[in-house]
DNA sequence: ACCAATATACCACCGTCCCC
DNA sequence: GGGGACGGTGGTATATTGGT
């Protein structure tokens, strides 16, 4: 098809605008002399053309439309895989039960280390557990009990003054209250406790949601469950505004958290404000522009202040106290409700030990969350009306998920109210047995406990012998093939050794890539399918490198083609031996996600050989495009079989740094003694022809004016010394980097 | 921190098909 | 032939992201 390279250079959206375009253009036209019929004479076959004998080009357009939007939808839907026992791959990336509750755990933590901040100000400052312990969980059942119809104007109103006051906070005598610490450090617990509450809430949470919650006030949100003590938070569904509640409880952790959040630490800030804050803003959402936000002021904010009608509701004073004492997510660094980018900064840090790039984007989270109450929280006798409810949980209507979500569920037919209730506690307690959240609860394993997030290295051996390799040899250079000095002992240490990094210095012409390939080669004649990487600096060094790897029958593919249908690549379509590609695809977040999931991802294949030919540009590169390296470090070498580092200029010196940036930081020696601790370096030179290096990367506005100055340049190198020699590469930077 | 761009969610409407 | 279920379409308000 033609116009397939158009596709290259715009997105899928741009392009099928433009196709809407088109198919508008061409109706309007038509129709256009239809209704003008006599303007044009003879014109006014708009009904031949488009329905009764539709033409022949109209079809096109209708056709070729329909397969641009059905792609359009399948590059942009999620691409959600089920990877058993406990976890779904989406975007390449793995989100599984440990996944949530190491973010979950990452958030007790940092809780707990703020409460300990705050202890410099404050005494009798306790744990949560006996905070839930003294209020929460102690008295009779029947003292929590509430009408939900016409509930008390504030849950502290369960308990009486002296149990409160009992348990509250008091100054450190000698210490100077520094309230924008103390602000600062409650601010951060809030966004520890709507991440607990995201994660114990079932279906995932929008976090509009979440920030309207009150536990005093009109519309409070916020009960407590007489029997178990734990939370419950009544949500309606934001983006419409309908009045659908639904009942979400909290496992008991999360629950004591949050009570610890809304009695402790807002009574710290209260205290710390001062009798006199007036400071809240009127503008509670910092932007009420939306009618979602006006909505909210309107039923979640005025009647809090009298009617919000009279001047007095909005004595800034006055106002700032409702606020305070109503709100639960209230910030008051910014003096306003909690920000959503205070909140979503978490994602980018947490859960702390995967890697920056394998961590979820708050809708892949989302899309993540979906699936794994789908796939792995089961009810009891689940039903249809079971399923549907997990869909309402998760903030959207059967249909949505059904079509947004990839479900496969029937649209629900409006079963009895209370049933639907059933449902919704049931999921949400089966959720939260699965997460293994609250207390003492033995955390269910589904499957094997495998499933961690970190990726386990499948060893490989050969088990092939020094023969293959001179087969490979022979298959490559023909008959008279023998080995050259030096090449014999690197293809026998990559082949048949138990090391894993191997770095090679060898001059242009030794026949660097033989190296690797007569290796790559001997591979490929075992059972076990492995997959190998070689990367080469630039986007002009890499069809040639294709090319010659192709030459000896290996499979040979580019690696970004790998990427073409996104980030996530199954096992059937690795289908080649070894993917080429260029420093930038190796520090691409596709690449980095790629092998650090190997092994969580794929079953029968090995991460064979991860070749980076002409290394050294590793770090003599970093000041110009020092950006598109960044993520490489990141990149776990260790899973990979060898790792073959080459170079031909930098000597062992030079290689030290790079071998550092990616990771390997023992020592290198060039002698055979086994030393387990030192690296063996292959230097395969005898003599060094060029030193003192010099790269430039310069561009130019247009190319006279890049000759002239070339010249200049290379007339000073010549005064400074005869015998220099001078390389000159000129393309653009796209062409050269990319 | 702010703003523009893009993705998502949901509705309403329409034509078709099937059943009474 | 009326009505309702269903799938396809496009519009629009919101949610989230990503760039500066």
């Amino acid at each position: 098809m033609v116009l397939w390279p158009i596709l290259t250079y715009y997105t899928l959206n741009t392009y099928r605008q433009l196709v809407d375009s088109i198919r508008a253009l061409s109706t309007y036209s038509v129709l256009y002399r239809y209704l003008n019929n006599g303007v044009i004479p003879g014109d006014s076959k708009a009904d031949e053309i488009f329905f009764n004998h539709v033409s022949e080009s109209w079809n096109w357009t209708k056709t070729m439309y329909q397969r641009l939007t059905t792609a359009y939808m399948d590059y942009n839907k999620f691409n959600v895989k089920v990877c058993q026992p406990d976890a779904v791959l989406i975007s390449g990336k793995r989100f599984s039960r440990t996944y949530i509750q190491e973010f979950y755990t990452n958030m007790t933590a940092r809780f707990d280390g703020n409460i300990d901040k705050l202890k410099h100000y404050f005494l009798k400052l306790w744990s949560v557990k006996h905070i839930a312990d003294t209020l929460l969980n102690s008295g009779a059942n029947s003292n929590f009990c509430e009408s939900r119809a016409a509930p008390k104007d504030s849950l502290f109103l369960l308990f009486t003054e002296k149990q409160l006051s009992l348990q509250m906070p008091q100054t450190v005598p000698e210490v100077t209250l520094d309230t924008d610490v103390v602000t600062q450090i409650v601010s951060d617990m809030g966004v520890c406790v709507m991440w607990m509450i995201y994660f114990s809430a079932t279906g995932p949470y929008r976090f509009p949601d979440m920030v309207i919650l009150k536990y005093a006030g009109n519309n409070r949100n916020l009960f407590i469950d007489p029997e178990t003590r734990c939370l419950e938070i009544i949500t309606s569904y934001s983006k419409t505004r309908r009045e659908e509640y639904l009942c979400k409880t909290l496992d008991k952790q999360t629950s004591d958290y949050l009570f610890y959040y809304i009695f402790v630490a807002r009574a710290v800030l209260k205290h710390s404000m001062g009798e006199n804050y007036d400071g809240m803003n009127k503008d509670l959402f910092q932007d009420t522009n939306t009618v979602a936000e006006q909505y909210l002021l309107r039923n979640y904010l005025s009647r809090s202040v009298g009617n919000g009608e009279s001047e007095e509701d909005w004595d800034p004073v006055r106002y700032s106290k409702i606020v305070l004492n109503s709100f639960v997510f209230v910030d008051c660094v910014s003096h306003s409700l909690m920000n959503y980018s205070k909140f979503a900064a978490f994602m980018k840090l947490y859960p702390a030990s995967i890697s920056g790039t394998s961590r979820l984007s708050f809708r892949e989270m989302r899309h993540g969350m979906i699936k794994l109450v789908r796939e792995y929280v089961k009810v009891e006798g689940e039903s249809f009306e079971v399923m549907n409810m997990k869909e309402r949980l998760a903030g959207h209507s059967a249909a949505t998920g059904q079509s947004v979500y990839a479900n496969d569920v029937e649209t629900g037919t409006g079963s009895d109210a209370s049933l639907e209730e059933k449902y919704a506690s049931l999921i949400n307690s089966a959720w939260q047995n699965w997460l293994g959240l609250g207390y003492g609860k033995e955390r269910e394993e589904g499957g094997s406990a495998v499933a961690r997030n970190a990726c386990v290295k499948k060893y490989f051996s050969t088990n092939g012998s020094i023969k293959d390799l001179f087969v490979a040899g022979k298959k490559l250079y023909g008959k008279e093939f023998r080995f050259r000095e030096g090449q014999f002992d690197v293809a026998v240490e990559i082949y048949l050794s138990g090391t894993q990094i191997i770095p090679i210095q060898a001059l242009p012409g030794f026949g660097k890539t033989a190296l690797f390939q007569i290796p790559l080669v001997a591979l490929s004649y075992g059972e076990q399918k492995t997959v190998s990487f070689v990367f080469v600096p630039y986007v002009c060094l890499l069809s040639n490198m294709k090319l010659r790897l192709s030459s000896c029958g290996i499979n040979c593919g580019i690696l970004k083609d790998l990427f073409v249908n996104g980030p996530a690549v199954e096992e059937k379509n690795l289908f080649c031996d070894v993917y080429v590609g260029t420093f930038n695809d190796l520090g691409s977040e596709n690449f980095v996600r790629l092998v650090n999931n190997w092994y969580n991802i794929y079953q029968d294949c090995i991460l064979g050989m991860i070749v980076i030919d002409e290394f050294h540009n590793l770090e003599t590169e970093q000041s110009y495009r020092g950006q598109s390296f960044r993520l490489i470090p990141e990149i776990n070498f260790n899973l990979a079989w060898k790792v073959v580092v080459m170079t031909g200029t930098a000597g062992e010196k030079g290689m030290v740094k790079p071998m550092k940036f990616i990771g390997y930081d023992k020592e290198m020696c060039t002698s055979m003694v086994s030393n387990k601790n030192r690296i063996l370096y292959f230097d395969l030179v005898n003599q060094i022809p060029l030193k003192n290096i010099v790269k430039k990367f310069q561009a130019f506005e247009r190319s006279t004016v890049a000759e002239t100055e070339v010249e200049k340049l290379v007339d000073r190198f010549m005064e400074y010394d005869t015998k220099s020699k001078v390389i000159i590469v000129c393309k653009e930077k796209v062409t050269v980097e990319k």
